[in-house]
DNA sequence: ACTTTATTTCTATATTTGTCGAATTAATTG
DNA sequence: CAATTAATTCGACAAATATAGAAATAAAGT
């Protein structure tokens, strides 16, 4: 079950605007950032960014957290962790039996 | 641009099936898998795993070769890397403004 | 209390996605 | 060339997603 939960993590991750959002979430770090100013920085109406907001809490990335009117964005970084962790452990972990690596060019008889 | 395109990586991913293709691909190295093989692995109609195949060639994720009569998956691992490594440089890099590290709790003024 | 600021929820709609049976294409074998 | 095996494409449909205006909620200031 846990690549179920990996995979709907991902799927938020996978849109152009969330992904956005993530990444205005990483540089915030833990202080996070607040709405308003998520929504000035990419330009899109609030109901539209409340909504990705919302999909983004609902797989744990982020939370929330209001001081006075403002509510502001935190990275659940320990989520993101588990979440990269995952990716190298159960695909992608040098002690696997594939390895990860810039490869120019598969062998000649497969790709 | 490359946001969205690591976003479109990312969404195909972000599917439970499609993510289990993917780890089948990572353990099958640069020898691939076949369509088949993938297939009795997974226990899914070929229809649908075509679809889903085809989506993960369509953002370069993997490609196919031929063998007589059997098609073979490989991963894009250079593809794959890139994407991980847009990852850690865009969102979570150790240099970056706020580096991801486990954190238990933020902390009291905001999340 | 009223107004302003911050953000969400509601509602509607267009688009995309996922699923899979049936038909089709590709390659091998008898 | 008919039959078999491997996999795709087609077509249809249900479900999920994305977008955003309008209305509602929340908190603070006047």
């Amino acid at each position: 079950m846990e690549l179920e939960f990996a995979a709907a993590q991902l799927a938020e991750l996978g849109h152009s605007t969330r992904l956005a959002i993530f990444r205005l979430l990483v540089r915030a770090g833990r202080s996070g950032i607040s709405v308003g100013d998520i929504q000035s920085q990419l330009d899109i109406p609030g109901s539209t960014l409340s909504h990705h907001l919302s999909r983004m809490i609902k797989v744990g990335l982020m939370q929330q957290q209001r001081d006075g009117r403002t509510l502001f964005c935190c990275l659940n970084f320990q989520v993101v962790e588990s979440l990269m962790a995952f990716l190298v452990a159960e695909c992608c972990a040098a002690d696997n039996p594939a390895v990860i690596r810039a490869q120019p060019e598969c062998k000649s008889g497969s790709c």
